[in-house]
DNA sequence: CGGGAGGTTGACGTATTTCAACGACCGTGG
DNA sequence: CCACGGTCGTTGAAATACGTCAACCTCCCG
């Protein structure tokens, strides 16, 4: 695990400004920063904090006996994560390129709650889209195929990471195969065939991939 | 996010026995019966209520629009669903065989949290759970083989019904299928070679698996 | 008795995985 | 400054596990 350093103090807020609350809520937990492949915490710890990312990107996956894995979701700037409902983490997060974090000590939840009403609100609307989230990638799991898997991959990236239609992916491709439950030569086979339908472009350099074809891809997510 | 207004019935009650909230707050709901494939709501509907299953089996799926299937999860007595963060519901709910629910009107939610403390965590930990159930279940369906997934699907499940080794399945096996991102086909020949080996036994009527060797359908779990 | 739903089994095809080789890129150190 | 080694990505060839298609059986219920 990783050390770090950082601290927090928190005065109560007199009344809440949507911003104003964010930036005293971020004042109730410490920022951490992260190179990629570090690890927040793996499945067996015990649970201390749950987190946002400031900025970045975290990976939450499982793994098998054997090494088989599975990304369940890639977190990116805003999104909350580790929540859980026992003392051990079940599974384990990791930053997937430099990344910011804020940990709030899960013991701090109902103070939290208390101090700041709209944040048991953002946690609720954290965790049913969460669930959404997941439900949709089920879906995507147990009956896609690989390029209805990619194409959703890629609309969903792009519309997450806010860019328009060239977006620098921060994963590799093992970490998209193990997201998508393919193997990162489909992944890879799967992408040029697209490049070369003219769905996208494949930039010689990087992970950035353009959106050439956006109703193609929005088709093929069906 | 959660919209919330409305107040609710029940009158505050001075102190808390877990089955008193239980009790009052299911007359907050209207009780509901079912006969299996009747839907409780489709993909599309105005999100009016959420539930809890007091008897009998509920399916939660997605459909592609070719009619591809996926069940993200089966819900038992005692189990909640039904949350959105949206004013249309995302996924569709079907009973599988009779059954008997609560629904609570969506707008009663505050009122509820506010006279029944405890129930804003009972249903933060429904959401807890089902969210880790979720990860669970994508680590399934994207990394898991055949067997593996049917292993674990029959100790759940044994698990769930608490019924010792001896479950009665509520659901056919094509919902199992859409449930572990299968066939139907791959499914009747992974439980009868589990049969011939000994893991389990069909019995010749109904739906009924026994449980023979759960240390090897454990092992099988990985 | 007939028909439909659900389940099982068989034969077959193929999409994806597996195994393997190669190439580009990058940081490090001699 | 260039050589080296490691990581990451791509591509090819081959094997196979699972899906598809189809037949058949049983159980019900009308």
């Amino acid at each position: 695990m990783l050390n770090y350093a950082a601290t927090v103090v928190a005065s109560r807020p007199s009344f809440h400004s949507s911003a104003r609350i964010a930036h005293d809520m971020h004042e109730a937990g410490e920022r951490r920063t992260l190179a990629g492949g570090d690890e927040l915490f793996v499945e067996g710890d015990p649970v201390e904090f749950f987190y946002k990312v400031v900025s970045g990107t975290v990976r939450t996956s499982k793994l098998l006996s054997d090494a088989r894995r599975q990304i369940d979701s890639f977190h990116f700037a805003g999104d909350f994560f580790g929540f859980e409902g026992t003392e051990e983490h079940s599974f384990t997060a990791e930053a997937v390129d430099a990344t910011t974090v804020i940990a709030f000590k899960r013991s701090s939840f109902r103070g939290l709650v208390h101090d700041y009403p709209e944040f048991a609100d953002q946690l609720m609307s954290a965790m049913v889209s969460s669930l959404q989230r997941a439900r949709d990638h089920m879906l995507l799991l147990g009956r896609k195929t690989p390029q209805e898997k990619i194409a959703k991959f890629l609309l969903d990236t792009a519309a997450r990471l806010k860019k328009g239609d060239r977006i620098e992916l921060p994963m590799r491709r093992a970490d998209i195969a193990d997201y998508l439950g393919l193997t990162k030569e489909t992944v890879s086979r799967t992408l040029t065939q697209m490049s070369r339908d003219g769905l996208i472009r494949l930039e010689a350099i990087g992970r950035t991939v353009l959106l050439n074809d956006r109703l193609t891809l929005q088709q093929l997510n069906a």
